[in-house]
DNA sequence: AACCAGGACGTGA
DNA sequence: TCACGTCATGGT
């Protein structure tokens, strides 16, 4: 990773913050109703309230959908997690007590049932056995199901850790900013962020957020980045 | 009607 | 390490 595109780091962090403004990540359950302006669903952000999750049941709830939304519209994994909610088993004691089946059926609209059911059961014993205590990055990492992305979104969201998330949006983006080789190492990538940031959980939350929220404006469709606002930083 | 979504895993170079 | 196929459903 060039050093040289150390500060352009912070410059887009501002740009997009003042572009969209705070975004409330990560949405839960108990913000449905409070009223956000973004694209695609308007549920359970919380702008401007850094002081979430507040209690283990929210962290749980976090990790859920973390498993749920991987390669799947957030939109589609908050549908499984109502599904969750209505059956009472956003709870890790009442989860590892429910059927295999039943779990399937509940986040089916979420796609790759059969490994993220497991993935959910894999997690749930795993946040058993940490009873209450803080787990370390490599200690996520050894559940099944959990890579690189998903460890970081639950370390940076619910347990307020500073871990830069790296997504597919990331490296869409700062690849066509040119500021990241083509095919750069989720770590590479990770440490650019992390090493031209202050190490502060809101910036990061804010930050991997607004990327994911521009990205949805200017990267979904081909030609990817057309027209993208950011390029006006660059050179 | 292809293509993509807030990826991870298993396998074989 | 790294590239590649696989996993499932829903929206555009």
């Amino acid at each position: 990773m060039i050093k040289i595109h150390g500060s352009q780091v912070m410059d887009i962090y501002e740009k997009l913050f003042s572009l969209y403004g705070s975004q409330g990540w990560w949405p839960l359950m108990e913000h449905h109703g409070d009223n956000p302006t973004k694209t695609g669903s308007i549920k359970g952000y919380h702008p401007e309230n850094y002081d979430l999750p507040k209690n283990d049941n929210q962290r749980f709830e976090i990790m859920l959908g973390a498993i749920l939304t991987q390669n799947t519209a957030w939109t589609s994994a908050e549908k499984a997690l109502f599904n969750l909610h209505e059956l009472g088993t956003i709870n890790p004691e009442k989860m590892i007590n429910m059927d295999l089946d039943d779990l399937k059926e509940a986040i089916r609209c979420a796609g790759f049932l059969n490994q993220k059911s497991v993935y959910i059961q894999e997690i749930t014993k795993f946040f058993i056995s940490l009873d209450g205590a803080v787990p370390t990055r490599k200690e996520i990492l050894t559940v099944k199901g959990v890579g690189d992305e998903t460890a970081d979104s639950i370390l940076l969201y619910a347990y307020k850790k500073p871990e830069f998330v790296v997504d597919a949006y990331t490296k869409r983006i700062f690849y066509h900013l040119g500021i990241i080789e083509d095919k750069a190492s989720y770590r590479g990538v990770k440490e650019l962020f992390e090493s031209n940031l202050p190490r502060d959980v809101p910036i990061f939350q804010e930050y991997h957020a607004l990327i994911v929220e521009h990205a949805k404006r200017y990267y979904q469709k081909k030609p990817h980045g057309s027209y993208d606002p950011l390029m006006e930083l660059i050179e």
